[in-house]
DNA sequence: ACCAATGGTTCAAATAATGAACCAAATAAC
DNA sequence: GTTATTTGGTTCATTATTTGAACCATTGGT
């Protein structure tokens, strides 16, 4: 009787409500399709076209998106930002993180950013370069990227819950270079290496030609919220660089999880002896 | 029929749709209140507790809010801030501010901020402090401010269409200040000498000791965004401070306005020149 | 002039939202 | 230390909202 309606519906296997249909479509913009019209966003979500249009009516309404003056194509609101603002007055993440990336850029001479976990992605919220090199692994705000095939997914997948990891490790792997692991039990088998050392690495994963660190943040719940991560260009890698990123950055993992209020879990390395 | 929202129309006891509804409660949420319990939301918005609970339950499932650890009271979510970073990278308003705001308050040492129109308020979505003078006015992000009493809201008002100038002075025009003008008519005569000049200035009409200007910011549709201000201390201000303040100001608002794509309306004073 | 898009609108049918009453647990009051 | 109140959370029959196929009016391409 029921058609598979939405993307999220059919990904989830559950109904969801009218404001999560709502919500769910504010999804769909992204740095590269940051305008939608009607029709493509009635596509995209495969949804009902006079559905969207009034689920769009009320996200406008509430100025979370706005219609383009060219064509009538939607991108997202003014509204967005003050509940940003807002947020950032109850946790400041995003003003902390950028004081703990200009620093950890400062000490290691490379492009750093803080990403956030958001369902089976991560979402890059801040990042910083260091003047120090003209060649720098470039980054922007908003990026997606996966769990499995970057040095931050992994740092997060390592101290998540086993469900979690179980969930995403189960769902479609793609690699994006030739070097990205897609085997589930190879990413075990690093995980465990990244619970041990409490940083994750990797190299040409996600870019080729990448050689990536993370270390994890925690919330107060002393569950991974995201990673803060060194990108550095692979052949500027040496084993003086490469020490010297692996302490700073997990010297400044510790200090960003503690300015946002959040708690390292007990497992997490060099807790027991604090 | 056009559909207006938020808490104004619940006063008004019409009816919202429940997506409104469910982003109504996020207005709820302030600096002076972050976190809100079930309970208090309930009372806030007027809603049945239930439908509280379960819209709030959707907003959590999308991370437009979360529940805070200690008591289970709810606070804005981290999805917001990657809304913000996509809005930011499709109409770049607050990296194009910052640096506005840095260079008009170097050259007018003193405080800067950034201002968007939002229902029957203005949100103050960015600021800048000017190093030169210990003593400044202080400002937070986020800050709700209102039109009437104002030089932001004024700036706005002056180029806003007629229905909401006249939808904001028959609403109530409380004092915030001895000296905040409250008398429409009062208001109108000096939205006149706005649209003349350009620039709208206030002397202790918000905060006594404070002597803000302020120009309207325009968006592609020639409507005023919000506004672009700068605020003195009283007892600062001098005729050269004023008429340093009065051209950087309005240069800087020119430069704000093009830098995200807007265009000024053809009343703007200045404009048939160019 | 045509065709195929687009954004937007309508209305009966089907579905999802609603709200009073109800828990259990935590505070507050006595 | 017992009682009363308030909290977050849950249930379910009633109700009102959402839904979707079909329909316009424009726009742009051929």
């Amino acid at each position: 009787m029921k058609k598979p309606a939405t993307q999220a519906q059919r990904e989830a296997g559950k109904k969801m409500g009218t404001v999560t249909k709502a919500l769910s479509l504010l999804t769909f913009f992204t740095q590269t399709r940051p305008e939608i019209g009607l029709s493509d966003l009635t596509r995209l979500s495969r949804m009902n076209k006079a559905t969207v249009y009034r689920l769009l009516t009320e996200l406008q309404a509430a100025g979370f998106v706005e219609q383009a003056g060219a064509d009538r194509a939607y991108r997202l609101g003014p509204e967005v930002l003050r509940l940003a603002a807002l947020r950032e007055a109850a946790v400041p993440i995003l003003t902390v993180s950028r004081g703990v990336l200009d620093r950890l850029g400062a000490a290691t001479g490379e492009t750093t950013h803080v990403s956030l976990a958001k369902d089976d992605m991560l979402n890059t919220i801040a990042h910083a370069y260091s003047p120090l090199h003209a060649t720098r692994v470039a980054m922007e705000d908003a990026e997606v990227i996966s769990f499995h095939g970057t040095a931050s997914g992994m740092a997060v997948l390592a101290f998540a819950t086993p469900e979690f990891t179980d969930a995403v490790l189960s769902g479609p792997l793609p690699a994006h270079t030739a070097d990205t692991l897609t085997d589930p039990e190879a990413i075990r088998a690093v995980l465990d290496t990244v619970r041990a050392e409490g940083i994750a690495e990797s190299v040409g994963g996600f870019e080729a030609d990448v050689h990536s660190h993370a270390a994890p943040i925690f919330g107060p719940d002393s569950r991974p919220l995201g990673a803060l991560a060194v990108a550095a260009p692979v052949s500027r890698m040496t084993p003086a660089l490469r020490a010297l990123i692996r302490s700073e950055l997990r010297r400044a993992a510790l200090e960003l999880t503690r300015d946002i209020g959040g708690t390292c879990p007990p497992s997490y390395p060099g807790q027991a002896a604090a």
